[in-house]
This record gives C-alpha cells, sequence and structure tokens, in this order.
DNA sequence: ATGGAAATGTCACATTAGTTTCATGTAATG
DNA sequence: CATTACATGAAACTAATGTGACATTTCCAT
C-alpha cells in the first residue's frame, strides 16, 4: 500500500515536528499546517487521507474548519482527528457533533495516536462509491442506494439501508449493538440499544420479501449482537 | 460487561493501596504484585488484562518483566501501562521501545490514569480480530464467534463458548472448578462450583455433534477438576 | 408556512434461550 | 464395600431477544 498522508493542522511548531517524528516512524506522509487557512489550502491541493486538528489556533479555532469539512460534498468523509488539551472537555462535545472522527486529548501517547489513525482510516477506506456489494441474488448499489433482490428492488429506510451496507461490507463477523450504533449510526449519537433491534428486525422483514432464505442472512448471536453470514447461503 | 482485571507491580504499598482505591472504584478488580517474580506468577495465574508496572522495582527492573513478557506468546499482546518516577525521559523511552503501550510519570493524577488504561483496553480489545482458534478440524471463530467442526457450525451458548475458547486457549493444563469460574464466568460471581459440571457436560455434548473425539478433548481429572488436551486426538 | 407521509426511536409485553440449582444415578478410589 | 467425586436430566429461574404499537421527528409537496 502506498503511504497514506497525514495532515497535521497546530500552530505550535514543536507538536507539529513531534508529530512529523512519530508519523514518519509510523510510514506516514506528513503535511503541515498552522492555521486553518493555510490547511484548507492543504487539503484542496494535496487530498492528504486523514487530519489531526488542533482546537486551539490562531485566526479562527478547528471547530470552523471542522465545519466547512463537513459541509462541502469534496471533504465530508475525510477523517479527522481532533486534538484538544484535556481541560476543555466541552470542546470534545462539541467537536464530535461538529462531525470529527474521533479525538485526543493532549498529552498523549503517540503511539495510541498511530493505533487511532489506523483504525479510522480502517474504517472510512471501506466504503468506495460506486461499486455495488453481492450476495447471491441480492445486490446492494451504493449510489443508487437502492437493494435488489432478484432485480426486483426491496423496500427499505434509509437506516435499514446503511446497516445491510455496514452488514454485506463486514460479513460473517458478530457485532455487538453498541459497535453497530457506532459504525451504522455514527459516533456521537445517542440512541438506546434496544433501537438496533428494531432496526434488524425491518431489514429482516425488508429481506424476507424476496425469500424466506435471505431474511436467515442475518442471524442473532446470543450474548453478543447480530452477524451477517453470507456462508451458509444456499442459492442456485 | 464483566470487570476486567488489572495488576498493579509496584513495591511501595501506599502506592499500591492507592491505586487500588482508584481503581476499584471505577471497578476495576485489582491484582497486586511488589516484584516482578510475584508479578510473573500473577500473570500467569490469573491472567490479567492490563498491568501497570513500576519501573523502579527491587530485583529486577521492570523492563526484564517487560522484556519478558513480549517475548512469550501468550503474554505478547498484554497491554502494559509504564509508571516512571520522574520525567526520566531515557526511561520512557526505553520502555516503549521493549513494547510498553503507554506510560504515566509520577505523580499522577488516578483520572487520568483510568482514562489511558480505558483508552488502552479499547485499542487492544479490538485488535484480537481476525484470529481462531484451531485443533484438527474443529475451529473457534473470535471473530464471528462461532465453532465450526469440519467446516459445519456448533450450536452452543454463549458460556460454552467462552468455556472452550478458554479451553482451546489454554490447553494441557488441569483447572479447577473455582479457577474456570473465575477465568470464564469473571471474578465476583458467586455461582455453585456444580455448575460448572453441567456446562462442561453441555459442552462435551456439542462437541459430539460431529464426531464421539471431540467430546474426548475435555478431560475429567479426578479430585480437581478438567483438563483440555488436544494432545491424544486421532483424526484421519 | 403547513398538512401529510415516511422514518425513527422508545416502550411494554410476548417469546424464547440460557443458566443455575437440585436430586439422583454411576463410576472411581482406597 | 463404603465413600467420595463426578455425570446427568429436569425443574425453576433469569436474561436476552422479538415484536407491535405509538409518539415524535423529518422531509416534501403543496
Amino acid at each position: 500500500m502506498t503511504s497514506k498522508k497525514v495532515l497535521v493542522v497546530d500552530d505550535e511548531s514543536s507538536i507539529r515536528e513531534m508529530l512529523r517524528l512519530a508519523l514518519e516512524i509510523s510510514d506516514f506522509e506528513c503535511l503541515e499546517a498552522r492555521d486553518i487557512h493555510e490547511a484548507y489550502r492543504v487539503i484542496t491541493d494535496d487530498a492528504p487521507d486523514i487530519v489531526l486538528l488542533d482546537w486551539m489556533l490562531p485566526g479562527g479555532s478547528g471547530i470552523e474548519l471542522l465545519r466547512r469539512l463537513k459541509k462541502e460534498e469534496a471533504t465530508q468523509s475525510l477523517p479527522v482527528i481532533m486534538l484538544t488539551a484535556k481541560t476543555h472537555e466541552d470542546n470534545v462535545i462539541q467537536g464530535l457533533e461538529v462531525g470529527a472522527d474521533d479525538y485526543m486529548t493532549k498529552p498523549f501517547a503517540p503511539k495510541e495516536l498511530i493505533a487511532r489513525m489506523k483504525a479510522l482510516l480502517r474504517r472510512t477506506s471501506s466504503d468506495q462509491a460506486g461499486s455495488a456489494l453481492k450476495v447471491g441474488d441480492l445486490v446492494l448499489e451504493i449510489d443508487s442506494r437502492r437493494v435488489l433482490l432478484e432485480n426486483k428492488p426491496l423496500e427499505m429506510g434509509p437506516t435499514e439501508f446503511k446497516l445491510l451496507h455496514f452488514f454485506m461490507a463486514n460479513p460473517e463477523r458478530a457485532y455487538s449493538r453498541t459497535q453497530l450504533l457506532d459504525r451504522v449510526w455514527g459516533a456521537n449519537v445517542y440512541v438506546e440499544e434496544r433501537t438496533v433491534d428494531v432496526h434488524i428486525r425491518r431489514l429482516r422483514k425488508a429481506l424476507q420479501a424476496g425469500s424466506a432464505v435471505y431474511a436467515d442472512l442475518i442471524q442473532t448471536v446470543r450474548g453478543t449482537g447480530y452477524r451477517f453470514s453470507p456462508r451458509d447461503l444456499s442459492v442456485s
């Protein structure tokens, strides 16, 4: 894999250097910016894969940049990790609301930052637009936001679509309700765990419209959560 | 979730007590050791989920233990947080090189320690992914939370799964009912010892579904407990 | 704006699965 | 052969999940 580009946005040069060192050891390519204007330029010009964004910046705080990024289509899905001083817990909440994907409070262990970056990249890089996911006669078209079963479109709500999308992209693995909420609903929402059950049920119902076999794709894993398993699907 | 076990390795009893207090408030179970020998024994016997390791210890510094842990397969991925006296930067670097996952310099706020521990646990518990335990044609997949025998899924409850998981990860060793309750059910759970028998039986039954040979994997050690022994498994 | 349809999240209750305990049978041990 | 430890089936209990209904929100088309 070609190494990923990381943009570090921080006004203190000492921190930028520290991060550059840590990142380059871990085989990332490091870009730097000291304020949000410069950051924005780098983002549009050099298309980094991920952004490490300091909270406190001269000439407009990090949240402004974050808002702007999340508003524009082109940068909407660019992953952002916020860096905050640990005394400002409120910022964290605010940041996650605006759309940061993760955060770290200073001081932090570089190793942990790297680990989180990798986790985040793994998560976000997996959903590539344009293609379609297939399991037997079940086809999920990402851009038309449709699901076809034996070439007939299936009726389902947006949440069920996202849920199925996630499952099809991550088959043969049991997920807890919390994990599903994190990854399908998003990290910053607070909803009851049992809500997952309801949407699972709706999704099963939708799949069942075609054939009972397809509803069994989504299996209950007692004491754990749910699993999407095409493994034991037998279709001609 | 069953509470996580933390091993505190420090020779000063006052520090151990302080940590015990802080940890128990945050719903961790606290184990203690005052030197690396004792620490090693606790690690192999009680399998803590994370280790807080003081740097300065009588009879062999923390780094020795750390090296040893990282060398052995079984303990390689056990997360370790180093506790160092002052800002002995050298120690920190050395420690991180050898494989510590994070560090804290004394004195530290218990709250921060807890936060880091949680972060570390969250991280490490998620990348035990992809692994599967195998014995002959018996495969236990962690991710999908399934057990396959000759590629056919076996039916068993959550407790049987955990029990088998534990056995497969710790083969060729006899465990008492008490030990099994501790490790599989989790500490501070009050159930009769005989309960173990029942689950052993159910597990054997589940394994038997494939071939009688597999039920013999779990052997009764009279007067002691049970043992998982793939050693004398003969399959074509 | 505004009425209405669609989607969402929550709750209460039904249903099912899983766990523990207990009573009794059976095998090992000295 | 008496004693102890383990095996086993089934009952009692506990916990997890399924499901329908409903209140609320969101999103459009007027």
